[in-house]
RNA sequence: CCUACCGUAGCUCAAGAGUAGAGUGUUCGACUGAUAAUCGAGAGGUUGAGGGUGCGAAUCCUUCCGGUAGGACCA
């Protein structure tokens, strides 16, 4: 027999890993497989009823709504999944998790690709196209949500557009009417001509444009200086000033009166300027001052009037604290229909008011100017200008880089406009609002000081829309009358109505039905508006939490992205106030947007004009959603996710590491059957009780981070214990025994007991976030039911300690010094293999790994994986040197001890092969 | 302009007063009994810059620079 045969012949005597467990995932096809196997028997509930039947606390995450429209792209999947992590967490450390995933399906965005599509239709076909859009793009999504493993009441979820939905929205609606927070009023609102609608502040974004900024002389007609100066006025909105009914200044500023002149032009004038800005004025206009300035204070102004540049009017010089001595002049252009301070302080000085602007954003009659007459207001600047240059009362004109709000959906600039729309009073509910933040727990905690800040300044809450496709504002107009008649009980009735018809009955029937059904005289007209979408999502805490029995309000969890101060948390707050006197949730996790790796912001356009793929259907499709899922858990969603192809394929080789250590567990297990070979801790060797302390610790950090939603560490955590712990060292140190002893040697039984318990630890620990994979592995070691089923694993009492950490903390010093003297040997060609390597360790007398060499000799021979170890005495610093061993290699097991000379085997491998 | 958060290896991130660590990538090597796997080694960091307090600072204080987000201004 030749050496190789040998070799040949005793793997056959050997107990190598086996396994079906594949070691390539291949999830893009098996995760659908698995996750049908999920849905035909009805995982969701099961789980739900497993934890009821052990009578378990709920924990109650209320799901966002996303906004039905538009594929999942990565930034709705990071949401999604981080809700998944947080529920498959939560229910394995033992809680009833029910998740009703919902929609919002009202609003603008459709209704507007709707109208798009095919104008000039009927309102109830609007409504009825709409919600067939919506419909689909539900689909679309759940479509993918349950694609990414994420586990819920998928076949209930909550749509805004349901009936008994839209009802609860009336009903809170009437619950505000009761409370007297609900008023109607003419005050400027901040109006989109390209969607024809006012706008609430979440639904407005801001864009940096350049416009013109003009300066415009006024001169003063009354007061102390009529006829002596004008006061001149700076803008960056001329098509405002048809609307001029005012100018205000500071009453504490102090203004300069006097002559200026413009060189080039050779024009003089008598200007009032604030004092902080006749030089920049200067450098702007070209007007500088010529001749002595005399200083005014600002509230002696006061009561003035000046003349109107173009409108046969005067406008009055008013008081305001606003005004600043940033830009301009000092005196600013109040046009009390387009702007809120303008509203407010015409209304303390009894300016009246002006908005001559229709929904389209051209002028009405009311302009005053008869060239100006239906002409769109952005298209009216420069006629402006040039009226006011007609009429030399343009003093100087420059450009202007700001920021300017535009429409989130039409993308138009948006205009301040006064039409009547309905209001609610934040000032009734902001006190308690702002205590109620308080007693939230906000995730990352600058969160709360985030919402704090929009709460404590927001205005009136404006929930009237001019759109088609939302739910109806329930208000009636009594025959004859101008102003609204604002009743809870009609509101109340309507809810009934639409219970079970929905809102459409608004669009399909008459006023003259509507009035015969609630009562109402003839000629009662209903408000053809509809509510602000955030009050439909606000409404939520009621139309859901409140319906489902088996949730509660508050929840305990709301998680959603950063945006949503402004948005869902805020209506949900205000509304939940408003019904409840509390907020809706006691804690509120905020995640970053999924940016571009760059930094940039991620918009859907832009990454696919640059060939970046940002649908999560895409990653899922090409990579497998547990890769998505474990990408979802090693980010730091406190801040901004950046994200990119590259990035996102880091994560697949962390997915082998955990994979193939799965895999070598399982295939080391598999003529382990727990209830008969297991052993006892007093069996178990150093290295089996070292790498269950190490479990016991990686226990204890993975469900502390979970509990902390910072699963980041958890991945990190089990990354390393799979890494190094497991691969580097447990696995490949045990590897001799699992192969070469005994079948059921105690030692192997022993290292099997307890790669059984690391094993069914780990899947378990893993399962949140690699859901597929972890289920798989369960299934693979022999279990017929979910992994997800499962809780958490215990920390286990006989490990809690460290003694076997400090032995081995000791001998991989030893490992790390030989490692250093093998390499070079190997280097040096004196032998190949490390198991060849005998060392000569130099230890101090009081060398803490002495001790633990004593105790474990064999053990320690294991760990370093060599042929055999010396000790000698050192005066200095611990050190190793090597030479090749004397002894032969066991051709069986490979080790270099020594071996039998009649059948050339070491003395374990010769009692293995003589006894079998 | 104000406020908050952030700035550590090419990349993604750990350590939160006591010799800067992982993963990934990269280079080299081993094994062929975890094999489209596994193991070992190397290279790679004056922890954004400067100053301060400590015996000692990535860590605490301060100024600046850069990034991001809110807000202010504007509307």
């Amino acid at each position: 027999m030749s050496d190789q045969d040998d070799a040949k012949s005793y793997k056959a005597t050997l107990n190598l890993p086996e396994t079906e467990f594949p070691m390539r995932g291949d999830l893009v096809k098996r995760e659908p497989a698995r996750l049908e196997g999920w849905e035909s028997s009805d995982l969701y509930e099961k789980i739900i009823a497993k934890r009821k039947a052990a009578d378990a606390p709920c924990y109650v995450l209320h799901d966002g709504p996303p906004f039905a429209n538009g594929d999942v792209h990565m930034g709705t999947a990071l949401n999604k999944v981080l809700k998944d992590l947080v529920m498959k967490s939560k229910s394995m450390a033992g809680y009833e998790c029910p998740y009703i995933p919902g929609w919002d399906c009202h609003g603008l965005p459709i209704e507007f690709k709707v109208v798009k599509e095919s104008k000039g239709l009927e309102p109830a076909e609007i409504r009825r196209r709409s919600e067939a859009f919506a419909r689909e793009y539900i689909d679309i999504q759940r479509k993918s949500f349950r694609r990414l493993g994420v586990l819920g009441d998928w076949e209930n979820p909550y749509l805004t557009l349901a009936p008994e939905y839209e009802a609860d929205i009336i009903r809170v609606f009437a619950t505000l009417v009761e409370k007297g927070l609900v008023y109607q009023s003419k005050k400027p609102v901040q109006w989109s001509y390209g969607a024809q609608t006012a706008l609430a502040e979440a639904e407005v974004e801001y864009e940096d444009v350049k416009d013109i900024a003009i300066y415009v002389k006024f001169p003063l007609v009354t007061g102390d200086h009529a006829g002596d100066a004008s006061m001149v006025i700076w803008t960056t909105t001329p098509w405002t000033l048809p609307a001029n009914l005012g100018i205000a200044v500071h009453p504490r500023f102090t203004y300069l009166k006097g002559e200026f002149t413009h060189a080039e032009k050779g024009l003089t004038e008598r200007f009032i300027i604030v004092k902080e800005l006749v030089e920049t004025f200067g450098a702007k206009t070209g007007f500088l001052p010529s001749g002595e300035l005399e200083e005014i204070k600002g509230e002696t102004l006061a009561g003035a009037e000046a003349q109107h540049p173009f409108l046969d009017r005067t406008s009055k010089v008013i008081l305001a604290e606003f005004v600043t001595t940033e830009t301009g002049t000092g005196a600013v252009h109040i046009a009390p229909g387009h702007g809120s301070d303008d509203y407010l302080a015409g209304q303390q000085n009894d300016l009246g008011l002006l908005s001559p602007v229709d929904d389209l954003g051209n002028y009405t009659d009311e302009v005053g100017v008869p060239e100006l007459i239906g002409q769109h207001v952005h298209e009216s600047n420069i006629p402006i200008i040039k009226i006011l240059a007609g009429k030399e009362a343009l003093v100087g004109k420059e450009k202007y880089l700001h920021s300017y709000p535009h429409c989130w959906r039409s993308k138009t600039p948006i205009i301040f406009r006064s039409v009547p729309q309905f209001f609610i009073r934040i000032d009734e509910l902001r006190e308690t609002a702002l205590g109620e933040i308080d007693r939230v727990d906000w995730l990352p905690h600058w969160g709360r000081n985030r919402i704090h800040g929009t709460v404590e300044s927001r205005p009136d809450w404006c929930i009237s829309r001019q759109r088609t496709w939302g739910v109806p504002l329930p208000v009636f107009y009594m025959p004859g009358e101008e102003l609204p008649d604002i009743n809870a009980d009609l509101a109340r009735k309507v809810a009934d109505l639409t219970e079970s018809g929905g809102t459409n009955l608004w669009f399909e029937h008459d006023d003259a039905w509507w009035a015969e059904k609630l009562g109402l005289p003839e000629g009662t007209r209903r408000c053809t508006d509809t509510l602000d979408v955030w009050i439909d999502s606000g409404s939520s805490h009621v139309a859901v939490m409140d319906r489902h029995p088996e949730l509660s309000c508050p929840a305990d969890l709301y998680l959603e992205a950063t945006d949503q101060h402004r948005g869902w948390f805020q209506s949900s707050l205000m509304l939940s106030v408003a019904v409840r006197d509390a907020a809706p949730y006691k804690t509120v996790m905020t995640h970053g947007f999924v940016v571009d790796q760059d930094k940039k912001k991620i918009s859907k356009s832009a990454a696919q004009k640059a060939g970046k793929p940002v649908d999560a259907a895409y990653f899922y499709n090409k990579y497998g959603a547990d890769i998505l899922r474990l990408w979802v858990s090693s980010v730091d969603w406190q801040n901004e996710v950046p994200f990119g192809e590259d990035l996102f394929k880091q994560t697949a080789e962390p997915y082998r590491r955990f994979r193939n250590t799965l895999r070598i567990l399982l295939a080391n297990l598999h003529d382990f059957d727990a209830a008969k070979d297991a052993v006892g801790p007093d069996e178990m060797t150093l290295v089996d009780r070292w790498i269950m302390e190490r479990l016991n610790e990686v226990i204890a950090e993975c469900e502390a981070a979970y509990e902390a939603f910072e699963f980041r560490k958890v991945f990190n955590t089990l990354n390393q214990f799979c890494a190094v712990d497991l691969s580097a060292f447990y696995v490949d140190i045990t590897k001799d025994r699992m192969y070469c002893d005994a079948p059921d040697s105690v030692r192997r039984r022993a290292t099997q007991t307890t790669m059984h318990v690391v094993f069914e630890s780990l899947v378990k620990l893993i399962a949140p976030i690699l859901a597929f994979t972890a289920d798989e592995a369960w299934e693979y070691a022999g279990h017929d039911t979910s992994i997800h089923l499962e809780t958490f694993p215990e920390p286990r009492e006989a490990f809690n300690g460290s003694a076997a950490t400090e032995a081995i903390e000791q001998l991989t010093r030893l490992r790390d010094l030989a490692q250093v003297a093998i390499d070079a040997a190997v280097k040096s060609e004196a032998f190949k293999k490390r198991e060849r390597a005998a060392v000569q360790f130099a230890l101090p007398a009081d060398d803490p790994a002495r001790p633990v060499l004593a105790n474990s000799g064999e053990e320690a021979l294991e760990f370093l994986m060599v042929s055999k170890f010396m000790v000698e005495d050192a005066t200095g610093e611990a050190g190793a040197s090597v030479m090749v061993t004397d002894e032969e290699e066991c051709p069986r097991c490979r080790r270099s001890l020594s071996v039998s000379a009649t059948t050339g085997l070491c003395d374990r491998c010769d009692d293995v092969m003589s006894s079998s």
